[in-house]
DNA sequence: CGATTGCGCGAAACCGCTTTCACGAAAAGG
DNA sequence: CCTTTTCGTGAAAGCGGTTTCGCGCAATCG
């Protein structure tokens, strides 16, 4: 198909102009050290002369490692429209591509432990897997156990010591609950995000522990619960509205429900903040675009790409890792 | 590093069980016609029964194919934060995945011919490139002369036979402007995106041609130039209050600059819809999480990225391909 | 100073699949 | 019935790196 102008340079020729083998071309060009100086600059010279660039199935073929790095997006197309993926996408991108690794990108539901999308991970293609939004992880067990490196970004379920990286939702959602009562609410209630989510849960945690530091001890009334959509907002704040009264202010596990929160304030004839506060969680776009601004809880998003893919490079090293929290931070806008 | 626990079946095991040659196998497996049904059959069910997955790396290496599809963003990474790409890119995948073909994400600035990312390509590494936000075709022109398949997501600059696909960016904004008419506004404005895109000229050259068609012409005061941003559009907004009077209908060009351009009206004391209606572009949620709720139009995104996927296949299979225009369609909501 | 150790290096096997080549058998032609 | 095609097939030669193995040589030891 493809007819190559230039027919791509070979270890033979880098042998045969740098008088050396076949055998110390691929050691130096793998970083063995037992190589004599003069050898390796022989061999990198003609590297260069040569515009030798390494032809990766060979390589691949020859040593097992595929240089690619699978990104895994266990749900269906829809998911990956949420900006907050791609971030971490790029920033997971950057690093690999640093690390001469490359984003190997498959969007789709993980159904059974051997569909397609396994079998192409434990066959091998992939030197390592990092997932977003994983549903179950009997998959991820499986993998682990023919020790493909893994990375899990967001908080899994189970205990398990999968390495995974997180934002700190439950720091991120106390200091948002803070904020508010020393805003001067005295009534603040949570829009909770889907609770079988660790995510949905850990903030709600926060909030919960933030309000009992205040002195007080949150009324069920406060608490209603949304599935991260802006309508669910609306509802959840309608229903507050409706139940608590006297509520001044509202944490929203997501800027999409905090902005629904706000239209459905609207609709009640109050004003945002005057009569309720609220913040929101992600500091996505829409809180930017919000009237008015929506205060927001942070988090670096690509950071956390990079920490995703750093984790995975060092798992790869064969270096033992931890999981990595990465702190959020309070934006404060117009609506508190 | 990664020890196999099922050492992965081979041509060799599946010759033997099926009682073939390994020659005959690879026919099988890659659809040779001339080979004896009762052989096929038994070569297919040794497959089964070994559960057996072609080595990539291997089939890589021996056949010139990899199987892998670049997607590359020429761009740094906040672009792709913009859901639009990951949309896009969740579309080609799927496509690709269906095909049996993987894909490769770089996103990446691809600054000069021989950078890493040109090397890459041209190395033989993928079987085809697919391009977002291209900013020079050097690149591209060398790849094609390589016999790179190649697609490009929005249109091209060059007139350049390149394949490439689109929104309809033109009709859009044509049927945008003439809803605003249809609506009652008599001094339609519009807040262009960079014009140094096709898609910021195009969208330009629809609401000209839709004024024309009105039978006014549109004066250059009603003409305000942004750069895709809310920022820009909120500006650009505030200078067509001061210059056009009696302006009562724009279309943005996009949806963060409607938004912008909402606030900007806000902050002059009118209302949307009441005193000036607005439409955007891109239908993203913004428009949904904007109240007003913005009239946009919107594109099919996932489809964008599901034709460019198509238009890589037809390329790998030889056959020749057209470039591919997709409709635009209006989503009204409140602001007009 | 002979024996042992260790280092640097090349020969060659190998990774798993693809493809060319040539051959025997069956089909077609005379 | 014999020759010429056609068809199906296996043997074997790669594809381009990696890695094991063992050899010569110099440094170290007793």
């Amino acid at each position: 198909m493809a007819s190559k102008s230039a027919p791509r340079a070979t270890y033979a020729e880098i042998a045969k102009t740098a008088g050396v083998s076949e055998a110390t071309v691929s050691r130096v060009l793998n970083g063995d050290e037992n190589v004599h100086p003069d050898r390796t600059k022989a061999v990198n010279a003609a590297v260069k002369k040569l515009g030798y660039k390494k032809h990766r199935a060979a390589s691949a073929l020859a040593s097992g490692r595929t240089g690619l790095i699978a990104v895994v997006i266990d749900d269906d197309l829809s998911i990956f429209a949420d900006p907050f993926w791609a971030t971490v996408t790029s920033g997971i991108s950057r690093v690999l591509m640093e690390n001469e690794l490359q984003t190997l990108l498959m969007v789709t539901p993980l159904e059974s432990v051997d569909g397609p999308v396994a079998h192409y991970l434990m066959g091998g293609e992939v030197d390592g897997a990092i997932f977003f939004q994983l549903h179950k992880d009997a998959l991820i067990k499986r993998l682990r156990k023919q020790n493909l490196p893994i990375v899990i970004t967001g908080t899994p379920h189970s205990r398990s010591d999968f390495p995974f990286v997180d934002t700190d939702s439950f720091g991120g959602a106390h200091a948002a609950t803070k904020h508010l009562f020393s805003r001067g609410c005295r009534q603040v209630g949570i829009i909770t995000g889907d609770i079988d989510t660790t995510a949905g849960a850990a903030r709600l945690d926060g909030y919960n522990q933030a309000y009992r530091e205040s002195g007080h001890v949150p009324s069920k009334k406060l608490i209603a619960s949304g599935d991260w959509s802006m309508e669910s907002g609306r509802a959840a704040m309608a229903r507050l509205l409706e139940k608590a009264e006297g509520i001044d202010g509202v944490f929203a596990s997501n800027d999409l429900m905090a902005v629904g929160a706000m239209a459905a304030i609207e609709e009640a004839g109050l004003r945002v903040p005057e009569d309720i506060k609220i913040i929101g969680f992600d500091d996505s776009v829409v809180a930017q675009t919000a009237r008015p601004a929506l205060t927001s809880v942070r988090q670096d998003i690509v950071a956390l790409g990079e920490a995703a893919a750093e984790l995975m490079i060092a798992q790869l090293r064969g270096e033992e890792v931890q999981p990595r929290i990465l702190k959020s931070e309070l934006v404060i806008r117009e609506t508190t």
